[in-house]
DNA sequence: GTTATCTAGTCTCCATTGGATACTATACCC
DNA sequence: GGGTATAGTATCCAATGGAGACTAGATAAC
């Protein structure tokens, strides 16, 4: 039985891996999924994002076919992005991950408190 | 009705899917799932890490209470990682991400290369 | 008329990160 | 003594990511 080996460099489920990887792919995946949003509405919703990474960024995401780029011409020129039918079952697939992060969270917290607590004594 | 907000900053949520984010964590976590590894057992499984990140990434994992790290006195010293309940929860939920991968890589392809031949066409 | 404001970005610069490579320590085999 | 294996650490350089200034085009305010 051949399995798809995710751990050879070229290997497909890594590519997809590394786009969800992106720090901010999926925050602004999961955000149009509720609603069209504009570009300044994303830049306001998502604390921390600097213009730069959300245009290159969305960029991306428009070329994987994951959301969709209409330009209005309003004055000044609106921009709205919407998530495509291809990329809401991607973030479907992310849907449980989230789950797991709120559900879980704590527990990792609890985790890293005790590896520091004991690294903390080796070094003293 | 308040919805956790993955988007700001300091949400539980986003620091998991940083986690998750994280090139190599997820290649890790899937692969002492099936069994337990050596370091360089899973530095020749995943192609392409260097041995300094595989080192980091294991540590964090092992803070995160994802893995863990156990020496075994022999000569040399090998170091087995395993798997904890508590990574085994979060490689189920990353499951289904690649599956989504699996079946979709063809589709973002195909709409990677759409988007460029578009691309090219507008330069010339 | 001129200055300010809104849109959706791009450009430039710098700090942080990631990767390649060399190196360490220990003990076995030959 | 030289080569091999173990699990890393140390160092250096290139690539990435983020902060902030800047652009264009038109309307609104003064």
């Amino acid at each position: 039985m051949k399995v798809a080996n995710a751990y050879s460099a070229d290997c497909p489920t890594r590519q997809i891996l590394d786009r969800v990887g992106d720090k901010w792919a999926v925050l602004i995946l999961l955000l149009v999924r509720d609603e069209p949003m504009r570009f300044n509405a994303l830049r306001r919703a998502i604390e921390g994002i600097s213009q730069k990474m959300l245009s290159q960024v969305l960029k991306s995401l428009e070329r994987d076919g994951l959301i969709r780029r209409r330009a209005i011409a309003t004055v000044p020129v609106t921009v709205e992005y919407s998530i495509t039918p291809l990329g809401t079952t991607l973030a479907g697939a992310v849907d449980p991950l989230r789950d797991w992060a709120e559900s879980n969270l704590k527990e990792v917290l609890n985790a890293q408190r005790r590896y520091d607590a004991q690294r903390k004594q080796v070094a003293a």
